[in-house]
DNA sequence: CAAGATTGAACCCTCAATCTTA
DNA sequence: TAAGATTGAGGGTTCAATCTTG
């Protein structure tokens, strides 16, 4: 075993920092589009067309838990919030511990106007900079991560 | 002008989730080792090593800033979180708008027991799964990405 | 008890307004 | 006024403790 150094050499920074710019960049330039074009977050993006696309605009709390892989505080308290603004209801059916999740028309007209922005984001600011040989390359490394 | 769908195709889609699964991995990852073996978060590391490489020991806070890439008010308010942690003092000499951040002994502490953890964590979690030859796209992306 | 969900505290971040000092 | 910094509000996230219902 060869002991490695308890600091990052250049060349390792280099790289590190590199990933690290590209992590903070990424995200936030898709959801400060998104945030302008229909005035809502990514988070509410990520949670409104989830329950169009899986649920047809209803969708109980549990499986948008699963498919989003969010913690389950994460998604009460977000979706407190945008109750709150009215994007979406929250129903119990009788006597089970299972919250439905139903779109309202609010939030119906957000996603709408949200969908063309974040794909036009997606593009101008990340697909456009990766040419086509190089696609394997995130996704491999994202393969790794993700397990 | 080639008019583009309002969705994302799937192949659009696929690369996409794996450059946001990326982002959000690689530096939850990384922090989360941080804050295990010395009990400070990322931020808090990002903050005393800045202030031990640039200023060896004490730094102006704005020059810190500079060095982060970091909003005034997201410095100010770090600073006073870990102010209050006894991570570092502020102390403002006589009359000058500007303000001097020194580490304490904890802060010093801190880093030092964190940094093995850094390097370790951005080894095993991000590094190695990077070949040499792959080095370059992720170098290209985010120079793009920090213009 | 187990599974689904909520809550409160603490941390993190941005924006706009404000304070301070030359 | 301009530059450095702070503040308060509001959204976002995690953790641990708690509530609820079968």
């Amino acid at each position: 075993m060869t002991v490695q150094p308890e600091r990052l050499s250049a060349r390792e920074q280099t790289l590190w920092h590199a990933i690290k710019t590209l992590s903070e960049q990424a995200l936030i330039r898709v959801a400060a589009d998104i945030e302008a074009s229909a005035g809502i977050s990514g988070s509410d993006f990520s949670v409104l067309s989830r329950i169009e696309e899986l649920g047809n605009g209803e969708l109980s709390q549990h499986a948008l838990g699963r498919a989003l892989g969010w913690q389950r505080s994460r998604l009460s308290h977000q979706l407190t919030r945008m109750e709150k603004r009215q994007l979406l209801t929250r129903e119990s059916h009788s006597g089970t511990p299972a919250v439905w999740v139903r779109l309202s028309i609010h939030g119906l007209h957000a996603l709408a106007e949200a969908r063309p922005a974040h794909a036009t984001a997606v593009r101008a600011h990340i697909l456009r900079h990766v040419p086509p040989d190089h696609e394997v390359v995130f996704l491999e490394l994202a393969d790794r991560l993700s397990r």
